[in-house]
DNA sequence: ACCTGAACACCGTTCAAGT
DNA sequence: ACCTGAACACCGTTCAAGT
């Protein structure tokens, strides 16, 4: 009704939509995320999302590539390949624990890990510094991504904390398995 | 009506429900597996099926607890550690990838790798033989099993196909992600 | 162009009633 | 003890109507 769309401060946006749909994911998961519960957040008639939202895989797909994004200027300080390797780790760590339950959500279907996505790229180019030539950082790359994206899946869902004791805090378990990788990348050189 | 009920032939039971509902998982995925759809394929009443299971949740609770049971008596040859642990993870991946499905659903909740449960204990016990002390191969054990966990999750969600061309058959990127993880324990004999 | 209400085809689950 | 039908409170989404 016109008077909800004048209480609004500002005309309903995709952006709008997709933060208040992030907020939620974010506090309550994926699960609780509803068209109609955010509509009702946003104050709004629930089909007045479909004008700026194709479906809600649209919208959890949106959600993802808005996260991910914040991937695209991670930076690794200087320092051996394997303080690179190191660090690089932990800022995505850092990053998919910002948005534990969309994480999930998100690398339990497919596209989370990308190759020539931010993550690959990084690692790819720490890898050629560390010695390896061309088509052997490629591969290592590819099953360095994968290998970290399901480390990260395990801290996100709570195996890793079950496992080790391991808490947004105390990484000890995670810093372990990033050491053994690196040790594992040692061993190719 | 009663003549459904004769016309199976035999009462409705758990174990009938859990086999349906893990063949419709297999098929069609996590999200195509309703109650209704599942007590069609019964040929049941819906409400039928809430006298054998408590809800949804504890339904997929025991599909999940049902095909990780099968991880209980996977046995590893004889050999070096390193043949014993590319051997057993492999076995985990031909474990998984009969249940691609549910496993991509049960992972990304918490309970797929557990302290104590197969994976780790087999892992542990290679561990030990690998020259590891007790204290030494039981977090190694662990850091090791959410790895293995987390790339197992890589090849049944496709992002490892993805990223490699690793494919049901074609195993390359899973064992050179098992390979490099062999000899990050190596360095810490 | 954007928003809305009514409607459709689904869900999981409770509860009282049947056998 | 097991099964069922009706009912409740939700879903996502389409479509025609409003401004």
């Amino acid at each position: 009704m016109a008077a909800a769309a004048k209480a609004r401060e500002t005309r309903l946006t995709r952006e709008g939509i997709l933060d208040a749909a992030l907020r939620m994911v974010d506090a309550d998961g994926v699960e609780a995320l509803s068209m109609r519960k955010l509509a009702a957040e946003l104050d709004v008639n629930p089909m007045s999302l479909y004008h700026h939202v194709d479906n809600k895989a649209a919208l959890l797909d949106g959600l993802t590539r808005m996260v991910t994004e914040g991937a695209r200027d991670v930076v690794v300080g200087p320092g051996t390949w394997q303080e690179q390797l190191f660090q690089l780790a932990h800022q995505f760590r850092a990053l998919s624990l910002g948005h534990r339950n969309l994480i999930r959500y998100a690398f339990s279907s497919d596209d989370f890990v990308q190759r020539g996505g931010p993550m690959w790229c990084s690692l790819c180019a720490i890898l050629r510094t560390a010695g390896l030539d061309e088509p052997e950082s490629e591969r290592v790359g590819a099953v360095l991504a994968a290998l970290v994206g399901g480390l990260l899946l395990t801290e996100v869902n709570g195996t890793m904390r079950r496992l080790i004791g391991d808490d947004d805090s105390d990484d000890t378990g995670f810093s372990m398995a990033v050491w053994l990788l690196i040790d594992g990348v040692a061993a190719r050189r």
